[in-house]
DNA sequence: AAGAGCACTTAGGATCTAACCC
DNA sequence: GGGTTAGATCCTAAGTGCTCTT
């Protein structure tokens, strides 16, 4: 390399830490442009150039063959093509618990009426008397028949799909799209108790697609005989193709995938940020511990709030139009019914039981001791409340986020979450892995550190439906190999002692083969039991979330250097992509 | 200041695929 | 080589937070 170019190699880190993944990118781009600079934008511009393909829309119906019936009150009767297809959503979710549910079938039947014909309307006016099971044979024969394809079809189009429609290019790199399929027509499937469950979701067309690229790119055509809503140049924003959903009438985007460098970019500046917090989280905790004191209600309400959403975590919490979607709270909407207090609760003193839902309808539960004072405030704002009433009167998102960004440019409740998350994961880490353990070992660690925050930041899954099988096929396993350690090592005595008699070549040989079948025992028992343990402790935890939103990638690159462990080890290639940047950053002695 | 609209990140479950086991 | 299982990938809902309007 000559020594101009180490230069600007040198500049470019300075500017930006994504220089390797523009070098490369650039290579891999086959397509010639004009070399406009690389640069940060400065003036909330997000690309110069960009070129697409479009959406890709969901296959037409098609009608269901004659011999596959709908009957009605026990008799066949053939539905028109536009309330068929509104049937077979509701066929193929008939093994769902959604559909038993009151609301999911009221609200289902009431737009279904919407697609049939009038004498259709007349005659069906019970969902119970539908029965839907031919169709849903059917659709179960056909997904049977799905699988059976080759693996070669079903990957062959899906490849070239993805070469046709799954990359993009913005500015000087071809970029892979994150999700270029527009979603298909179906029954709406709220998370929780959501009012509008069994909605009908309807079929996106051409006229409603908003397409967004750069002037001077080649812009995508709308299929034959069809108009895009609107072909539009907003280099203000990062999205390729947007359209406006009809259940919550919330607009849906196509974006990049995680590995593009608009998004590794963000991604790093959100740690960033984080690390901003590091170094002045003191000040604002005894800002904030100053404030419970203070005269004012909304300032104790500010600081309260801000204190469960540093020491437990919590989101934000913003306010949610009733009626719209599943009742969820956050820290700022929390009600007097989500909290108890006890003075005193198992030998601990003023400790706070929290038992609300939250994103996703996931069940918040947790039992806290918190600060006398703490404790004062809460009965206080809790004092002539109703169970249903707002427990931060005086609170919500944007007044706790104007009060953060005036502390810290650029911090807002979620910046609590990442920063949290990550230096818990950099503590654990240190203080969990062990020098003197070998790679299976330091990996459990490494699972257990990332666990730690998982907890903290309560994300959680459904225990898989075959857990205890696994489990126990698992102990089954374990058992086998022990037995097989046993035998190996009785070997091992029993040739060292023929070995000590005969004294010959031959015989040391054995003893060394049989000493090698023990410790490739030991080893393969140890791996069994740390894996055992592992997804014990990982029943009802999700890992995946924290490690792709929360954990600054370059704490566990470090990490890895430091230990000599792979670092496929700890990302699979998907993740590796996302955090290349890291990857390419991060050495040993990183420090979040 | 409240509310609506918009753009973006975060989330768990469903589905697909590759690895593993007999 | 066929069935099972774990892990990867896909899907899209559900959050956060900012800006613009009233």
């Amino acid at each position: 390399m000559s020594f101009c170019a180490l230069i600007i190699l040198d500049l470019y880190k300075a500017i930006s830490p994504l220089n390797v993944i523009i070098t490369i990118n650039y290579y891999d781009c086959d397509i010639t442009f004009p070399q406009w600079e690389e640069e940060r934008y400065t003036d909330g511009s997000k690309w110069k150039f960009l070129e697409h393909k479009g959406p890709v829309f969901a296959p037409p119906y098609e009608p269901l063959p004659s011999n596959v019936k709908f009957y009605y009150d026990g008799k066949h009767m053939k539905l028109s093509p536009e309330s068929e297809e509104v049937a077979t959503f509701f066929a193929k979710m008939l093994d769902h618990e959604y559909t038993t549910k009151d609301i999911f079938r009221k609200n289902f039947f009431k737009d279904w009426k919407k697609e049939m014909s009038s004498e259709e309307k007349a005659k069906i006016t019970d969902l119970k008397k539908c029965n839907f099971t031919e169709l849903s044979d059917y659709f179960k024969a056909q997904s049977e028949a799905r699988k059976a394809m080759t693996k070669e079809d079903k990957l062959e189009e899906n490849e070239r799909m993805l070469q046709e429609y799954g990359f993009c290019i913005m500015d000087n790199h071809r970029e892979r799209i994150a999700n270029f399929r527009i979603e298909p027509p179906g029954l709406f499937r709220g998370r929780g108790d959501h009012p509008k469950m069994g909605m009908l979701k309807r079929r996106i067309r051409p006229k409603d697609i908003i397409i967004n690229c750069s002037k001077d790119s080649k812009h995508p055509e709308p299929p034959p005989g069809t108009k895009w809503k609107e072909v539009r140049h907003d280099n203000k924003v990062t999205w390729l193709v947007s359209w406006t959903e009809n259940i919550q009438g919330s607009i849906k985007y196509i974006m990049l995938n995680p590995s593009s460098r608009i998004k590794g970019e963000k991604d790093w500046q959100k740690y960033e940020t984080a690390r901003r917090l590091k170094k002045c989280v003191d000040r604002i905790r005894t800002q904030y511990r100053e404030d419970w004191k203070s005269k004012e209600m909304r300032i104790r309400q500010r600081a309260v709030a801000l204190y469960f959403i540093d020491k437990l975590a919590l989101r934000a919490g913003n306010e949610k139009e009733e009626g719209e979607t599943a009742d969820t709270v956050g820290c700022c909407s929390v009600r007097v019914e989500h909290i108890k207090l006890y003075p005193e609760n198992d030998g601990q003193e003023f400790v706070v039981e929290f038992d609300f839902l939250g994103k996703d309808s996931i069940r918040y539960y947790n039992k806290v001791p918190v600060e006398k004072r703490v404790f004062k405030n809460l009965q206080l704002f809790m004092e002539n409340k109703e169970p249903d009433d707002d427990l931060f009167d005086r609170l919500n998102t944007s007044v706790l986020n104007k009060h953060l960004q005036e502390l810290m440019d650029g911090l807002t409740a979620k910046v609590f979450r990442t920063y949290n998350a990550s230096i818990t994961l950099q503590q654990q880490l240190k203080a969990l892995t062990n020098a003197d353990e070998n790679v299976t070992a330091k990996i459990l660690s490494y699972n257990r550190a990332n666990r730690a925050v998982a907890i903290l930041c309560n994300h959680q899954r459904a225990p898989p439906k075959t857990f205890e099988k696994s489990m126990q096929n698992l102990q089954t396993k374990i058992d086998a190999k022990r037995d097989q350690l046993s035998d190996a090592k009785r070997e091992l005595k029993s040739s060292k002692a023929d070995a000590k008699v005969r004294r010959d070549e031959r015989s040391k040989k054995t003893v060394e083969t049989k000493k090698k079948a023990v410790e490739r025992l030991e080893d393969q028992l140890m791996k069994l039991e740390v894996q055992a343990t592992d997804r014990e402790e990982n029943k009802q935890i999700a890992l995946g979330t924290s490690k792709l939103n929360y954990l600054d990638p370059r704490i566990s690159v470090a990490w890895c250097k430091k230990w000599g462990i792979p670092v496929e080890k700890i990302y699979n290639k998907t993740q590796r992509e996302k955090f290349a940047w890291a990857i390419d950053m991060a050495e040993e002695d990183y420090e979040f």
